[in-house]
RNA sequence: CGCGAGAUAGAGCAGUAGGUAGCUCGUCGGGCUCAUAACCCGAAGGUCGCUGGUUCGAGUCCAGCUCUCGCUACCA
């Protein structure tokens, strides 16, 4: 456990390159990431920070089939901006690479052909769909078809979207293919899969008792939760075109599965980096002294504290990750973010819209990092970061100090000598932040890092407050000279105290100091930060106010994605065909009423209702849990279809359906007769 | 349903060897004026999700329950 650290290998989670980056990624892992790792090579550690875009994968194809280009071109376009606002928002990666670059394909492959000719695979034969026309073997998000549980058209392979139920292609009913339209056949394919269950009593003593006392609870539990489930064997493979072929002869037409390529882009990532700096990648991942740590979301911890794992554990040589610090996620302004309904602060817009304002983003998100729960952003949230503690504290301070130091000294540093107990005491507290902050980052507690160093920054306003300096300059020059020597001792920790929060600002306020950062022990250690004599550069604002304008700007262009998302919705469903009146007479709707609800045992969305129809009493199950509990509906009118065929749901029988609408956020709402009509009144 | 995480002042969070509830922002009052109406001091504000239990004593331990999020829809 105490072994001395010679290098850091600190990963960020792989971008998936089917769309920009969003303030949910960068809060959840890109700016703690980056934090931890300034703070690192402020103290002179060796560190490699690798990341890059992950670009193969099912999603990918259907995304570039989607727009009619390539997988490639997919990838191109996503790979550039999420690069490009990375660099731009300062997050400062050793390397970002991709995988689909050569040397990650030739990574990939030697590593799967390490593990296949060592026989830690399972070779499997099964059945599955393959489209003739399109001659390839369909993925199951490629098929569609009729869901069995609920009946509704249009479920995918592995999901039906209206009921909500797991599936796997073959309970489909009717499949077909995505691709063709055309019936799929089943056929046989060959497939590699990583027995699991193998590193199972393996994983149990590394993680849970290993880790017990230093890894996050989320983590933890969730590993847990996954063990005591039972591990079983993982496919590595696929039938598809697009990705890492298996380097295996007779495996043609198969490429790695992307999960199993992808966290392998971290080792391939680094060789991309070693070769560039002239250095020796295999320290960063064989070496016992190394400490590797992943920086990942909390819907990433399988991968990277099980499954990674075990096929480091299968490959042997390498080391394992010290510690995987993921984070839950975060909301905005109280939704949850969502690529698809454009619900998002996405880091290349926010990068345009807020220029020299990176800082600013990476305080927020910091401050409102999702480290222990699912979090929420605000944009009043982030104006007052801003306005009340970036500007108001941090920017203040260092503003007062120096002005002060313009005014009466010309930009001079004054004498130090004469310095009393009471300045002495407060350098002296200064000299514990970097421990203390220091304390925070390496337990990954980077809320609590950044507030630190607020602290440092209040430490410094409230010292000059109480000293007056602007009195005393009045009556005592010598008492002026040791407190404004004070206070520039303060501003200067703050250039590397502040650096791993807000980099920009750092180097702005360096650059006005005139001087360059101390590293991050000499803050504690060094008698003088900033010497007497030494002449400080121009002075101007570190942060500047964000006006209510800006905030709401933001808050009406999330109004308007929610306006087009409602719009969206209601457009979604076009007309259906004319039918004929006898079409529509066949179907019996009776008004009537709920005298009983119940919720339907492991089933989140269903409720068995009992209804008066006015014919009978009878059972019908519907999928209204979500919006209703059953205390909510009991004595409701309903209309009722009561003539259609009655359907096993969950082992209980229904007869008939109630008739729901939708509002726009899916919440369901009754369709009944707004006047008393009694039950069993028909509807036509 | 199951498993995992969370639920603490208006907001965001601390608070595990059980012993009188803390921090930041916001609000209110005061002080100061060097500073981007910034800064400093003080105050108000909480039945610590609910219900039981263990204990002299529970936010902190145990049991049950409720809600949110994840596992579970190409979203970290």
């Amino acid at each position: 456990m105490n072994k001395e650290i010679k290098r850091y290998t600190v990963t960020a989670a792989l971008p998936y390159t089917n769309g920009p980056v969003h303030i949910g990624h960068l809060a959840g892992v890109y700016v703690p990431a980056d934090v931890y790792v300034r703070y690192l090579r402020s103290r002179g550690r060796d560190v490699a920070f690798i990341c890059g875009s992950d670009e193969h994968g099912v999603p990918i194809t259907i995304k570039a089939k989607k727009e009619g280009i390539t997988p490639q071109q997919v990838v191109d376009k996503y790979n550039k901006i999420i690069k490009d606002s990375f660099a731009a928002f300062g997050i400062s990666f050793d390397n970002y690479s991709r995988t689909s670059a050569a040397v990650h394909h030739r990574t990939a492959s030697d590593f799967f052909r390490r593990l296949y000719e060592e026989g830690k695979f399972i070779e499997e034969t099964s059945s599955q769909y393959y489209d003739e026309a399109a001659q390839q073997f369909l993925a199951d998000r490629y098929i569609t078809g009729t869901c069995p549980k609920c009946g509704a058209e249009g479920a995918y392979g592995d999901q039906c979207e209206k009921c909500g139920s797991t599936l796997s292609p073959q309970e489909l009913i009717d499949p077909k293919s995505a691709l063709s339209g055309n019936t799929p056949v089943l056929k046989e394919t060959t497939h590699w899969y990583l027995p699991l269950e193998q590193y199972e009593q393996w994983l149990r003593e590394w993680i849970l008792e290993g880790h017990k006392g230093d890894w996050k609870p989320n983590v933890l539990g969730q590993v847990k939760s996954w063990l005591d489930d039972g591990l079983r064997p993982r496919a590595v493979t696929r039938d598809l075109d697009w990705g890492i072929p298996v380097p295996v002869e007779g495996a043609e037409g198969k490429v790695l599965y992307v999960w199993f390529d992808a966290p392998i882009g971290y080792i391939s990532s680094t060789k991309e980096w070693a070769e560039r700096e002239g250095k020796d990648w295999e320290p960063y991942w064989k070496s016992d002294d190394t400490k590797l740590v992943h920086f990942i979301g909390k819907d990433n911890i399988v991968f990277h504290c099980i499954i990674f794992p075990s096929m480091l554990r299968a490959h042997g040589g390498y080391i394992l990750p010290e510690n995987v610090p993921a984070n839950e996620f975060l909301n905005l302004e109280g939704n949850k973010l969502s690529t698809s309904k454009n619900w998002a602060v996405w880091l290349n817009e926010y990068l345009e819209e807020f220029p020299g304002k990176q800082d600013v983003l990476r305080y927020a998100l910091i401050a409102t990092a999702p480290e222990t729960k699912d979090n929420d952003f605000t944009w009043k949230d982030f104006q007052g970061r801003n306005n009340s503690e970036l500007v108001a504290i941090l920017g203040n301070f260092v503003n007062r100090a120096l002005v002060l130091t313009q005014k009466y000294y010309g930009g001079v540093v004054p004498s130090g000598e004469n310095i009393t107990d009471e300045d002495r005491a407060v350098l002296e507290e200064m000299r514990g932040y970097p421990e203390k902050i220091a304390a925070s980052i390496e337990k990954y507690r980077f809320r609590e890092a950044a507030a630190e160093m607020m602290n440092l920054a209040r430490l410094g306003n409230k010292y000059l407050a109480e000293s007056e300096p602007w009195k005393v300059v009045k009556t005592d020059a010598v008492r002026t000279e040791a407190i404004m020597y004070t206070a520039l001792q303060i501003a200067a920790s703050l250039t590397t105290m502040c650096e791993p929060f807000v980099p920009f600002a750092a180097g702005k306020l360096a650059q006005m100091m005139n001087i360059t950062a101390p590293v991050w022990d000499e803050v504690a250690s060094r008698e003088v930060l900033i010497p007497t004599g030494h002449k400080i550069g121009e002075v101007s604002l570190l942060f500047e106010k964000i006006e209510d304008e800006a905030i709401d700007f933001q808050l009406q262009k999330l109004e308007k994605a929610r306006m087009e998302n409602i719009a969206a919705a209601k457009a979604k469903e076009p007309a259906k065909e004319v039918i004929a009146y006898d079409d529509f007479a066949k179907m019996d709707i009776r008004v009537g009423t709920i005298l009983a609800a119940e919720k339907v045992a492991k089933a989140k969305k269903l409720l068995k209702l009992t209804i008066d129809t006015g014919l009978d009493v009878r059972t019908v199950v519907s999928g209204i849990a979500e919006s209703f509990s059953p205390e909510d509906v009991i004595g409701r009118r309903v209309c009722v279809l009561v003539n259609l065929a009655p359907r096993d749901i969950r082992g209980i029988t229904s007869n008939g359906m109630i008739l729901m609408t939708e509002y726009p956020d899916g919440r369901l709402e009754f369709v009944a007769p707004t006047g008393d009509v009694p039950n069993g009144s028909s509807i036509s």
